[in-house]
DNA sequence: ACAATAATAGATAAAAAGGTCGTTTTGTCG
DNA sequence: CGACAAAACGACCTTTTTATCTATTATTGT
């Protein structure tokens, strides 16, 4: 719905992660099979999220991944940036042309105000608070 | 950012069959020559929009496409049903099933909000709605 | 009978998703 | 210190899905 199966994988990923004990780095293939995500897959994203600064990968023994910032910091928009690329927020819906909220674009009045919801829901939420959410709901059980 | 490419040229192509003169077909070439659709891959796109009762077809000569209903009843949400699949609203962001706005679902009031307001305006929006702003942009200059 | 049109089926191309394998890095153990 | 094992990294390959194109067939007005 919002956007590819791989930015998910990413997103979904980090949630596990920020849910692990974050005092020492996790297994690349842990965190994804935990999550049903192909874990080959997975650890194909994980050097451009070493690079866009969210996470820090450790290698050889004992290696693994964990978060630079705190997960309270690093918002699902920042991943759906590092996946998807720039251009995603400038996408409009009713042109084959991003049109960036460009006051000219005569839809802009019909596009802007969701894609600002949207927007603004990406940027809100964070890992933290999506994986608070998670561990919460288990420890009810 | 929403959807896929194909539904897309689906929705900008219905946009501009409605900026169109009414009392007769208009030709599936034309339409998607119009707004930089491939022409032939258009034309798959209608026999489901036929099915799904937005468009009628005519054969032969002086045929082409036109609305069965008015555009002011055809949402852009019957158009992504029609595309996409009846999934597509079921849809969640964080996890790998759909949770369907499921009660049960830890993340149900992370992601329920926002996809809440994002079905309302795919349900609210209308192809004669956006058509409008189009052909009132035009005007102005 | 003909020309214009959508429908259908199929082939091809490109992109997204998934998998394999050898290389590099690093801690541990002898 | 050297050998080994555990881990991420990188290059490459395969499969699947999405997008695009081509050709043929069916339909209809003139």
């Amino acid at each position: 719905m919002l956007y590819s199966l791989t930015t998910k994988y990413a997103v979904i990923a980090l949630i596990e992660l920020a849910t692990r004990d974050e005092s020492t780095p996790i297994l690349v293939r842990d965190i994804a099979l935990a999550r049903d995500i192909p874990p080959a897959f997975f650890a194909k994203l994980v050097p451009p999220l070493v690079r866009a600064g969210i996470l820090t990968s450790t290698r050889g023994k004992n290696g693994g991944i964990s978060f630079t910032r705190s997960p309270q910091e690093v918002s699902i928009a920042d991943v759906v940036r590092t996946i998807e690329g720039d251009n995603y927020f400038r996408e409009c819906v009713f042109e084959l042309l991003p049109c960036d909220g460009r006051p000219d674009c005569p839809l802009h009045d019909v596009w802007d105000p969701i894609r600002d919801d949207i927007t603004r829901f990406l940027e809100q939420t964070t890992i933290h608070g999506v994986a608070d959410k998670l561990t919460a709901a288990k420890e009810e059980c």
